[in-house]
DNA sequence: GCCAACGTTGGC
DNA sequence: GCCAACGTTGGC
């Protein structure tokens, strides 16, 4: 079982929208880099556990624990002229090469785990969140790293 | 295949 | 709104 990380902007798709979500599960939808969509096509298996981060916003912090309950599938916002995540590239094309996994919520933290916080903890110096210009929108977790980020919940 | 220009991310 | 870091694009 591995942990990963994954960055939303909660302008857009919140903690609190996962958990109002039916069966409190949702689609990672949008992902449009590479790496970032190698990791959920490759690797992302059901039972990985999920930090969910939230980017971009008055108090960049870890909401929680979430679960994948669904491997990779194709993401038809790609193909949805309607869609912000309209690749029109890859729709012209007729393929689509973006996927996206579901998750479900697992625990809600007892209090959001703020990025400020983060730094401040010498064992998390090293989490790829940390790293300067780390710009992935779904990161690999240690486990040792992972441990550390939930006993801090 | 190089690399400059441009766009995006995301903390502050 | 600023700006650094990085990914992508496109001319050559």
């Amino acid at each position: 079982m591995k942990y990963w990380l994954m960055k939303s902007e909660p302008d857009t798709y919140s903690w609190d929208d996962l958990e109002r979500a039916p069966q409190q599960t949702g689609s990672w939808e949008g992902v449009r880099n590479y790496q970032a969509r190698n990791f959920m096509r490759d690797e992302f298996k059901i039972g990985d556990q999920v930090f969910f981060y939230h980017s971009s916003c008055a108090e960049p912090a870890i909401m929680g624990l979430a679960e994948v309950v669904r491997e990779a599938y194709p993401d038809p916002t790609a193909m949805d002229p309607s869609s912000d995540y309209y690749d029109e590239k890859s729709a012209k094309k007729g393929n689509n090469p973006w996927v996206m996994v579901d998750v479900k919520v697992k625990k809600r933290f007892t209090r959001p785990i703020t990025l400020a916080e983060i730094r401040g903890i010498p064992d998390l110096s090293e989490l790829a969140l940390l790293r300067p210009g780390q710009r992935l929108s779904v990161q690999p977790v240690s486990h040792e790293h992972a441990k550390r980020l939930i006993k801090q919940s």
